[in-house]
DNA sequence: AGGATCATGTAACCGGTTACATGATTAC
DNA sequence: GTAATCATGTAACCGGTTACATGATCCT
């Protein structure tokens, strides 16, 4: 369960509610691991049960009561053991929607994929924005959150956002060379598709 | 369920039975989309219900009995259908445990971190060999699957090839890059992490 | 007045993973 | 003999997604 060590990891930084969590969540790591709100709370939950997370309530004046989590000692083995622990194989199986519709492209109109790649481009830009946004964040963090060394702390920060970045990068290139070699084939579309059992 | 459609889309190449399907996945779609054998079993059985496939019974003198399934026509229009409505996001967040982990390297000694970056570098090495495997049982796909044009199929089937192999080598760019910052870092490492809380 | 944000949760569902069960044939 | 391959399934589990429920404050 790595949701609950990515939680735990953040956790390091200070104590935080379930809400912030999110907040910092969808700032930070949502690029190498998202979480949902509903998740988040239910795994809080769990967390407290195992030892690894206490809670106290916070009452505030303006808005609803808060409940604040912060990371216990064992918390911070378990989470230390897990980090430790890089599992041996990194997965080569994946599942992408576009990709396997793209695997099927011979079944649709030349222009049809086209716009499809096109569509997949400007999104990959997009995301790069997005990741963009995720890095400035991080000097604010670097210097809000409870950190040993700043300058350590974002050296690996930013390397997931390297990867994101190079990879966005790399599927544009793709996807634009793919456009350019459907341009040049010579292109027969068979309106009714042949049944062929 | 994009695995139903993988499933039939596989099967407008001709009839299988699911355990020849399972072998088909690995060996052509699953860098896209992977698939275990529970998985294919149980989703046969929902296809059938639902009328999208149909299955004989093939009795064999050496070894079992095979359930051969076809597809029909309403499995072919739900097909088509799921293959024009290609998903207008394409999903940005992502799930990586070594990414994750990478996230909060600076908890762990740079000696080991570069153990895990070697190991994820000889890793994508392999992935690119079982990439080219599959690249090289298209050609006796093309053949042996009744299509229309062998090579409109293998000019998608490549995409999704070229794809995995630029991602796969920009990762390898990536985590030699990885290194090389390390290795000029200076490090100091806590070998009793603070704690901060 | 109405939508965004703050704030915490529960419940159902869905699909992927793992374990279990069975048994024949083939290759080393 | 034993491991791999052929062949078909079931059941439990696990974790991510979506929907539901509630209600205050803040901004336009």
């Amino acid at each position: 369960m790595s949701l609950s060590y990515a939680m735990l990891g953040l956790l390091t930084y200070g104590p935080m509610n379930g809400y912030n969590l999110k907040k910092i969540f969808d700032k930070s790591i949502a690029h190498v691991w998202a979480a949902s709100l509903s998740q988040i709370y239910r795994e809080l939950s769990s967390l407290e049960k195992k030892g690894y997370v206490t809670s106290i309530i916070q009452k505030q004046e303006d808005g609803p009561d808060k409940r604040i989590y912060s990371i216990t000692d064992p918390g911070r083995d378990a989470f230390q053991e897990w980090l430790k622990d890089f599992p041996e194989q990194t997965s080569f199986y994946q599942r992408d929607e576009f990709m396997l519709r793209i695997f099927f492209g011979s079944r649709l109109e030349k222009k049809e994929i086209i716009k499809e790649f096109e569509n997949f481009i400007s999104q990959k830009r997009d995301h790069l924005q997005i990741l963009n946004e995720i890095k400035d964040t991080f000097n604010i963090y670097s210097s809000e959150f409870k950190v040993e060394s700043a300058e350590k702390e974002e050296l690996f920060w930013n390397f997931t956002i390297k990867q994101g970045q190079m990879s966005l990068e790399v599927l544009i290139k793709w996807a634009e060379e793919c456009i350019k070699e459907l341009e040049e084939y010579n292109w027969n579309y068979n309106r009714f598709y042949k049944k062929m059992n």
